[in-house]
DNA sequence: TGCAATTAACTAACTAGTTAGTTAGGTTGC
DNA sequence: GCAACCTAACTAACTAGTTAGTTAATTGCA
């Protein structure tokens, strides 16, 4: 009754994909088993190997589909529309990651844990994929808007793009334990970006701020 | 020659548990066995079951020893010498984390893979022993100044802890590989010291500048 | 002081359980 | 009847943890 050969509900395949994901974003690649993910998906191990031959090679499709097919091409959307003000681009950039992490939220727990992490088992696979033209454009924005004093001259262009994947996507990897922790609390995904978004905006405007440094 | 029983160099537990988070931070806590701990520091895998009963309790002693004894205790320090200006106070913080890199460069990868991430394996260790009262307090003095106009009014006094340990631990966790990513390129840790510092403290002072809020 | 008894530190070889991957065969729709 | 889809049962390799025994330092005591 349950088990036709042919088409059957969503396509065991997708299935498998998906499961994979959400364990690997839950315990790690190393951590879960094709078994797991087999059980998970409502078959037996031996279909992890019909479909994608190897774990090795799971982890490819995982890339290739997940990742850089669904997420990135979602966000990577942002980058490039245009060459608009880099602020306001930097506040579309972070609501669209926000947006992706209600519409993926295993992502930035996969993607701190298994793509961000050297070592982690995603890493490679995802630099030999993914195209940096759109970063690096965005990273010449922000230096040209800094050369033209539109942006705080101290902040540095090369780490720009970083500090907003790591103000969103590090706390948005832990969202689901915000409110075990007394410290952060009860907060939402939304103040979470407008947080965000008022620190940046502030952080990389240019200002006529009375900073000192140190260790010049 | 080389294998008295007695006292040999500079003591084998020490080893084991150095060993132990160079190769956590190198490859996680699931992708590495105990019999490459025991490689690493030049003994069998009997050692460590014979120094820490069983990995788990290795775990234990990594969270209690090096996370919380180390780290830990030499960032803290930072957070109550007084109760300066909260800016000043978020400087300290910053160049403290990255100098506690140096001296412990295994850390932000761990500290990112098995601590951040949800069902890392120091995770739920790590809660148990450590004592959130001093960032507690951080927050509390940041919600005093914002509420006394000194600190920005957009941002969220909740959030502010994790936004620097976002901004300063998630690169340090990758620093081994900046150079080998274009966007990157060649920078150093006092660089992204000085652009967090920057970000911050534009972006968490209070400026009149003019915002438009957006998912409100 | 001399030396047997004890103990801490350590290894080699093992066990029981788990893992990725294979294979031989069954079922279903076309 | 045949090709796509799927399972049960397997294997070879690896894993955490155990055990029995070795070695060198330390202790008890004549």
């Amino acid at each position: 009754m349950k088990s036709k050969p042919g088409k059957d509900g969503p396509d065991v395949r997708a299935k498998l994909l998906d499961a994979a994901v959400r364990l690997f974003a839950e315990q790690g690649v190393a951590g879960t088993t094709v078994a797991e993910i087999a059980r998970r998906a409502g078959v037996t191990s031996a279909m992890v190997h019909y479909y994608f031959k190897t774990k090795d090679q799971l982890l490819d499709a995982v890339a290739a589909e997940k990742l850089v097919g669904e997420f990135i091409a979602f966000v990577a959307g942002e980058l490039d529309r245009g060459q608009p003000e880099p602020l306001a681009l930097v506040e579309h950039l972070v609501w669209r990651i926000v947006e992706a992490s209600d519409a993926w939220p295993w992502l930035p727990p996969l993607w701190v844990r298994e793509v961000i992490s050297q070592g982690g088992a995603l890493r490679e696979k995802l630099i030999q994929r993914v195209d940096l033209g759109k970063p690096e454009r965005f990273k010449a924005g922000i230096a040209a808007a800094q050369k033209a004093g539109r942006v705080n001259p101290e902040i540095n262009p090369q780490l720009t793009f970083m500090s907003i994947m790591a103000l969103t996507m590090l706390p948005l990897s832990m969202a689901k334990d915000w409110d075990r922790i007394p410290l952060i609390g009860r907060v939402s995904k939304p103040e979470l970006g407008r947080h965000v978004v008022a620190l940046l905006q502030h952080g990389l405007a240019a200002a006529p701020a009375k900073t000192q440094g140190r260790k010049a």
